[in-house]
Parts: structure tokens; C-alpha cells; sequence
DNA sequence: CAGTATCCAGAGAGATACTG
DNA sequence: CAGTATCTCTCTGGATACTG
């Protein structure tokens, strides 16, 4: 993927059309990938999840559950017990997906050095102060 | 960082050790991957970037631009004539994330029709009133 | 247990006037 | 041209009390 820049258009990316843009407004919130890598092993319960992904709070993991569920990402099964016993679990779409942030995530991880260097030079060129605060 | 973890400890994800986070905490913005896009093809001027891409703000623009250069995903090239030229162009390793970001972009054509059917089931059970407003 | 309802603070983002 | 400086407002997300 390397043309050259003809220099003219510039008509770029519309962004509702864009489907970069319908993969990342599913994924690119705090926690969706969060719960995604957490469920990716099997079935899950709402606790579990709560206690396993460090920091979420409950309306968070609520609703990104939703959103995950309404996209048909996740599924959610009641199970009529007492006390109430509620499991998610990802569906093959999702396993798909999460196959495919693996690649993105081989990304960071090589180069989260570079990435962080940059980090550093470019802070001492233009914020020193950030150093001595 | 609120410390309240409820006794068993999480193996699942550390937000801060996780690269997922990382990689997403770059691209997700709203209009990071659109520069990324725009760029893609070469050298690029900020006017016409901000022409390029439909609805960005001039702040945005700036804001994002120099996000993408400090993590060294974007150069900045100051032509010093009159009046003022610069241009911006992607870095190798921007380039590598490029085409990282078409598989996931492959994964959204190729499910944005289950996922749009997923919603409108969804909506239709969940939220009835959304039909007729 | 698995949520919902509520309140609240801060980041994200739009519009735009001004400047080297 | 290529930004910076502000002001404003919305929306995201945290904390937490309450409930079937």
C-alpha cells in the first residue's frame, strides 16, 4: 500500500462511510477490548468480569456489555437461579475481532519502544519543563 | 487509580501492562486514523489535511497532529518560505500500523451487515420506541 | 448476584478570532 | 499558510445507593 501522492485530491475519508471508523467507535472505547480479552477464554459472569478488569466501574462494564450484546459481540444468558447467575460469552464474530487485535497488539508490542523513545525526545525538545516538575 | 481490589486478584488485564491499550489509546481519537488514512499516500500539507478530512476543527487537527508526531508516527517538515509550507508525512513504523489497521478495517466490511442486522434486532426488542419516534 | 438510577467532574471537541 | 489562544458545551466515565 504505497502510491504516491498525485498531489491533487485530497478527497480522503469520508468518515461515515469509513469502515476504519465502524470498527473503532465497537472497539476503541476504554474497555471494550478489556472484556473482550477477558472473555475470550469462555463463558464469563458479570462479577467475574467486574473483579478482573482493574478499575472498571459497574456502569461502565454495564454498558459496554450492552453495546458489546446489541452488535452481537457477546451474548448474555440468564440463568433463572437464585441468586441470579447471568454468563456472557463471545460470539464467533467477536472471537474473530479478537484474533484480529492480536495483530494490533503484535504492533504495539513492537513497537512500543520506538514509541517510547520518540515520547522522550520529543518531550525534552519541547517541553522542558515536564522534566524537573 | 482506585484502590479497591475485592481480595482475589485479577490475572486477566492489567491496563497498564496491556499493549492493546496502548495501540488504542493512539489510533481510537476520532480523527487519528483518518490522518493516519490521509497521509497514507505521502507527503501531505496541514490546509490541505484540513480540507482532506470532512468536519475536523483546526484545534483538532493541530492537537492531533502533534500527538501523531510525538509518538513518532508522523514527521513535520517546516519548508521556510513565504508564505509558510508544511508538510507532514508518515513514518515507517506509522505505515506498519496503516496496514495493521486494514485488517481490522477487512474485519469490519466483511461484518458491518451482521452487526448492522445484530442492532436492529437488538433495538427492535429492547427499545421499541425507537421504531416510531 | 446482577444490575439500575443518579449525581457529578473532567476530558474531548467545536467555533473562531488572532498572529508570525 | 499554519498555526495558537480561548470560550463553551457535550459526552464520557467514576462513585455509589438502591432493587428484583
Amino acid at each position: 500500500m504505497s502510491q504516491r501522492n498525485t498531489g491533487v485530491t485530497s478527497q480522503v475519508v469520508n468518515a461515515q462511510a469509513c469502515p476504519v471508523r465502524e470498527v473503532l467507535d465497537r472497539v476503541a472505547g476504554k474497555w471494550s477490548v478489556q472484556i473482550l480479552v477477558a472473555a475470550s477464554h469462555g463463558p464469563i459472569r458479570f462479577t467475574e468480569l467486574e473483579r478482573g478488569i482493574e478499575g472498571i466501574s459497574r456502569r461502565m462494564l454495564t454498558l459496554t456489555l450492552r453495546n458489546l450484546e446489541r452488535d452481537g459481540l457477546v451474548t448474555r444468558t440468564v440463568h433463572p437461579t437464585v441468586p441470579p447467575r447471568v454468563e456472557y460469552e463471545l460470539t464467533p464474530v467477536a472471537l474473530e475481532l479478537h484474533e484480529t487485535l492480536q495483530r494490533l497488539t503484535d504492533w504495539a508490542e513492537h513497537n512500543r519502544h520506538y514509541i517510547a523513545q520518540a515520547r522522550a525526545v520529543y518531550d525534552a525538545e519541547h517541553r522542558p519543563e515536564l522534566l524537573d516538575v
